[in-house]
DNA sequence: TAAAGTTTTCGTAAGTAAACGTAAGCAAAA
DNA sequence: TTTTGCTTACGTTTACTTACGAAAACTTTA
C-alpha cells in the first residue's frame, strides 16, 4: 500500500468515528505504531485531524457560539462609530425595531437611557434593554435560532404582520447596487417584514459588507431609506448608492 | 479514549443538562476528579462552559441572574419536587407551553436533555434552555412584563392564536374551588391563552396557594386537567378537587 | 446574627505506566 | 550505490493516578 494511500484511510477512519487510537489503526493497517504516528504528523499538517496522545481526533465541530465575544469582535471600532451615528437619528418617542447582528447590539447600549418603544430581535438585544426605565420593551417571539440567537421563522414573521414602526435598524452582511443581503434563508424572512413595517429603512453596515453580495438578496436599494458605514468605503460606490436615491452617513 | 474525546463528551453533557458535578462527570467517564478538573478548566479556557464550586454549567447567555434568587425561592424544596414530577409526564416529541414563574422554571431545568418543542413565556426560561440540543425552542413575543421577565400584552397573546400544543404547564398565585387566579392583570391575558392553545393544561402550584384566591380568576377548575402540588396541601380540599374532575398529583 | 466546627471540593505534588520522538538498522526500489 | 519507507530499540515526555494540605461551603452552636 501506497503512503498516500494509507494515509486517505486513516483520515477516513477518523472522520467516520471521530476518534482513532494509533494502536488500533496500526492493527487495521498492519504497519507499526511509529509509521502512523508520523502519518497522524503528516495530516495534522494539513489540517485534516487534530492528534491526540494516544491517536488523533476529528476537528472539533462542537463550538458552542460562545455568547458572540464582543471584545473579538470583528470591525469591532467601526461598529461602535455606526452606533453611535445611529443612535442619533432616533428620536425620543418613536417606535423602532432592532434587528439581531453585533452593530445593532452596539446600538442597543446606547438606546438604555432613552424614552422609546423598541422591538428587539435577539436575546442579546433583549437582555442589554431590560430594565431601561424609559423604554417600552417588545421581544419579536419566534423560533430561536442559535447563531446569533435570534427569533426567525413563521411565527416570528407573522408577529410583525399589520405593526407598523417609525424606523429598523437591520443589520445584514452585504451591500451591493443590487441591494441588500443577508448569508442564511432562515432570517432573510424576517428581515424582510421588518422592512415592510417600517417607516424609514435605515442599514448599518460597516465597509467590509459594502459592495459584497451575501447570499439571499431581501431588498433592492430603492426600499432602504438610510445607509450608516464606516470611513472604509469605497467612496465611488457610495456616490452611486446616493445616485441610487439612498442617504448614505460614514461614521 | 483519547483526551478531546473525552472532553467533548463532557461538553456535550454539560451543554445537555444544564449542569454536570465533577463526582459525577468522573463516574461516568470513568476518570478520577482530578482529570475532570483538567478537563473543565480546558473546556472553560476555550468559553464552552463555566466551572464553578461542585462542577461546571452551561454558559449563561444574560447577564442577569434570575431576579428571584433560587437559593432562597420561597417553598424552594417544593418547587423542585413539582418541577420533577411535572418533568415526568412530559413525554418525548410533544409540544409544550412553559409558563413564566419559579417552578415552571425548575420544570425547564429538568427539561434540558429531552427532546421537545417548547414555546416559553419567560427571558429565564429561554436563558435556561438555549443550546439544549435537541429541543426546537420557541419563544412567545411580546411586551416584556419585568417583574417576571415574562411576554405579555396583545402582542403575546395574538402569537399564540392558531397555535396547539399538547400540555401547557402554568403558575398560578391560587388555586381553590372557583378556579385559578393569578395577582395582576397583565399575566391574566396570556395566562387564558394558553390554556385555550392546549390540548392538556397542567397548573403547578406549592401548597401556600392552595385554597388561596388572587385577584384575577383566568379559568374554572373545569378547564384545568391535572394539578400538581406538594404534600403539604389539606388534603380535605385536594378531594374536593378531585370531586370536580381534576387529576391531582402529590410530589 | 456571628462564631466555631464539619464536610466537601480544590489545587498541587509525587509516582507510574503508556505513548512519544529519535535513532539505528534493514530491505526493496531507483 | 543511494534513496525511500519501514522496522525495532530506547531514553524522554505526558496524561493520569493517588495522596494531602488549603480553601470554600454548609451546619451547628452560642
Amino acid at each position: 500500500m501506497l503512503v498516500d494511500e494509507r494515509r486517505h484511510r486513516i483520515a477516513q477512519l477518523v472522520l467516520a468515528h471521530g476518534a482513532m487510537t494509533v494502536a488500533e489503526l496500526s492493527r487495521r493497517l498492519g504497519v507499526s505504531a511509529v509509521t502512523i504516528r508520523s502519518d497522524l504528523e503528516a495530516l495534522e499538517k494539513q489540517g485534516i485531524l487534530k492528534r491526540n496522545r494516544g491517536g488523533a481526533v476529528a476537528p472539533q465541530v462542537l463550538r458552542f457560539a460562545p455568547a458572540f465575544q464582543e471584545k473579538t469582535s470583528l470591525h469591532r471600532q467601526e461598529k461602535e462609530r455606526i452606533a453611535e451615528l445611529a443612535a442619533q437619528i432616533v428620536e425620543d418617542g418613536e417606535w423602532i425595531i432592532l434587528d439581531a447582528g453585533s452593530t445593532t447590539l452596539f446600538l442597543a447600549r446606547r438606546l438604555r437611557d432613552r424614552r422609546l418603544t423598541v422591538l428587539v430581535n435577539s436575546v442579546y438585544a433583549l437582555n442589554e434593554l431590560v430594565g431601561a426605565p424609559n423604554i417600552e420593551l417588545i421581544a419579536i417571539g419566534g423560533s430561536l435560532y442559535e447563531p446569533g440567537l435570534s427569533f426567525v421563522g413563521p411565527l416570528a414573521e407573522s408577529f410583525l404582520e399589520g405593526l407598523h414602526v417609525d424606523k429598523a435598524f437591520l443589520g445584514v452582511n452585504g451591500v451591493d447596487l443590487r441591494g441588500i443581503s443577508v448569508n442564511n434563508a432562515q432570517e432573510a424572512g424576517i428581515k424582510r417584514r421588518m422592512i415592510n413595517a417600517a417607516e424609514e429603512v435605515i442599514v448599518l453596515a460597516d465597509s467590509s459588507k459594502i459592495g459584497v453580495s451575501s447570499f439571499v438578496t431581501i431588498a433592492p436599494l430603492k426600499r432602504i431609506h438610510v445607509l450608516i458605514t464606516d470611513s472604509g468605503a469605497p467612496g465611488e460606490l457610495l456616490q452611486e448608492f446616493r445616485e441610487a436615491g439612498l442617504e448614505v452617513l460614514v461614521a
